[in-house]
This record gives structure tokens, sequence and C-alpha cells, in this order.
DNA sequence: TTGAAATCGTGGCATATGCCACTAATAAGT
DNA sequence: ACTTATTAGTGGCATATGCCACGATTTCAA
């Protein structure tokens, strides 16, 4: 365990676990893990917890343009409309050019589509259930608010 | 702006915002948005935060083989390997055969890897501090604790 | 009206991450 | 010792995400 054969010698308690301290690198760990549990609830729908995110927002959007989705995805447009790819293959979401600006292409579920995302959304909820279970409601919802803070447009521009 | 066209009815207030209820998705949407910020910091290293992470977790652990740099990031050792890959390439890090069992492999970084480190743990405590100062210091602990029971293994047994 | 500027989406390339099948090597059990 | 796990890594494939250059369109401005 404590090794370190010809390596730099160990960590003193003090400077241990440098990376803990790290914002945004434990919530990318945070982000790993929880995602594996997701996606193990979300697994019998066939679709990935991101895939799942992806169909909520077009369908709680409406009918948004990609550059819409994207935006309160707070996501690239380009990375986004790769992750539509494999929805897009597997009939779920289809993609229409605006006939009054034909720059813009408006993102929609299919019939399927929605049917995959209610039959996705029951599992979601287990999913959901079991965390705040695990952690708390309250709790939850207060971790929620300090990451949507996070991603405000205040905060980048405090940053 | 609420187009709409050939769409759903628009959300009704009560309804509004399902995905901000996710959890998993509002974890991902804020590490989205601060890896873009911490980003742009580390961008004078030329590491991605991502790199910088893997770095200081191998400088932190000291000599560590492959599987225990995983497990310690709960990440995929497949994963890791292959984001060890740039920086192999580019001479920041090395793996060594472990003698005495020669299924393991213990990464380390290089004269190189240890420099950059160093250089690019410049850059992070600007980025760390701008995000204290944003955020608050006191509160980011706080985050920081309630992401660190996420990734507990107590958490993931209880979920 | 016509050419510059801004907007939207596409494609290519690169990294981030995960799963699975497979090989190598060691540890366990009989 | 042999057979059977178990463990460590590798490679391939797939999705997640981002950046940049480019082409199509529309908007703006001279």
């Amino acid at each position: 365990m404590k090794a370190d054969i010809k390596g730099r010698a160990p960590r003193t308690p003090a400077e241990a676990d440098l990376l803990s301290f790290c914002n945004n690198a434990a919530l990318r760990k945070a982000a790993r893990g929880l995602g594996k549990l997701y996606d193990a609830v979300l697994e019998p729908s066939g679709l990935k917890a991101t895939q799942y995110s992806l169909l909520t927002q077009i369908y709680d959007l409406g009918n948004p343009t990609m550059a819409e989705l994207a935006r309160s995805l707070l996501m690239d447009l380009s990375a986004m409309r790769h992750s539509l790819g494999p929805l897009i293959r597997d009939g779920l979401v289809r993609l229409r050019v605006e006939a009054r600006d034909r720059r813009v292409k408006r993102v929609a579920l299919t019939p399927a589509g929605v049917a995959k995302f209610e039959e996705a959304a029951q599992l979601w909820r287990k999913a959901q259930g079991r965390f705040e279970q695990a952690f708390g409601a309250a709790r939850a919802a207060k971790l929620r608010s300090e990451l949507r803070l996070l991603t405000s447009e205040g905060f980048k521009d405090a940053f």
C-alpha cells in the first residue's frame, strides 16, 4: 500500500490529499461517481443518464433550436450536436430546419422518443428517490441550489 | 424565445425546469461549467484541469500503481489509462513495470512532469483563489465536504 | 444593393470516460 | 504441482465534451 519504491517520500498528514482541496476536481469526481449510479438504474431503458438529461431538456423546452438547447445545458453547441447523434440515429430525436430562418434547426422528440423518455423517467424517479433517501431530501435541495449558483452567469462573472 | 412552433405546449410554471431537480444533471452541468473556468486559467500551462488533476494525484500518491491511481480518482482503470496517454506522449509521466509483480505498473512523474506540475500549480492556485473569492471559502469547504460524501463508499452502499 | 459582420450549424480532431473482451501473471485451493 | 480463481493492464469501441475552421444564411451598414 505505502510502496513508494524509488518514489517520492510519502506525504505527511498535513500535505496529504492535495487534490481533495480542488473544487473542480471534487466536482468532477463526484459527477463521475454519481453518473455511474444513475447510469446503472437507467440501464434497463438503454439510455445513459446524460442522454436522459438531453431528452428531458428537449421535452421541457418544447421545441428548442440547437443553440437554445446547448445554452440551457451550458454545453458547447458542437458537443451537444455530437451527443444528439446516437439519439437521432436511434430515432428518438429529430431535427427540422426552420423555414423562416434556414440557419436554424429545431430539435424535437419523435413519438418513439417521447415513449422512451417516459419509460426512462420511471427509472430516473427511482434513482432520484434513492439519492434523496441516501443523502437527505433537504440536503439534496441545498446541494442543487449551490450547484445552480455555480452555473449562473453571476458566478462566472465574479470568477 | 418562446417559439414552440408546432411543438408541445409551453411548460406551466409548476412543471418548469424538470431537469433542475435531477441531482446528477445538476452535478454534471456544474462540472462542465466550472471545468471551463479552471481550464481557462490553466491554459498558459498547456494542461487541461483534468490533466492537472491527474498529475496532482500522481504527485500526491508518490508512486502509485495504475489501479491505485484509478481507485483514488474513482475512475475506471481503462479510462485513466487513456487519459494518461497524452501525458506519457508529452513526456510528463512514465510507467514502470514492478519487478516483484510483473502485472503491476507504477506511474511516476518525469522531471519534466514535476516541472510542469509546479508550473501549473501556480495557475491552479489562482483559479482556486478566484473560486473561493467568488463563492466564499467556508461555503466552498462545505460544498467539497458534501461532494466528498457523495464519493464515499458509504454513500454508494446506501444508494 | 452590396459587401462586411454576426449567427447557426457541421465536421474534424482531441481529450475524457466507460464497458467489454482478452492476455499476462500471480495467488488460492485441492 | 495443477487447476482455477483473481488481479493488473491493454485495446477496441462508444459516448461525452470542447475547440476550431468552414459554409450557409441572415442582418447590418455604407
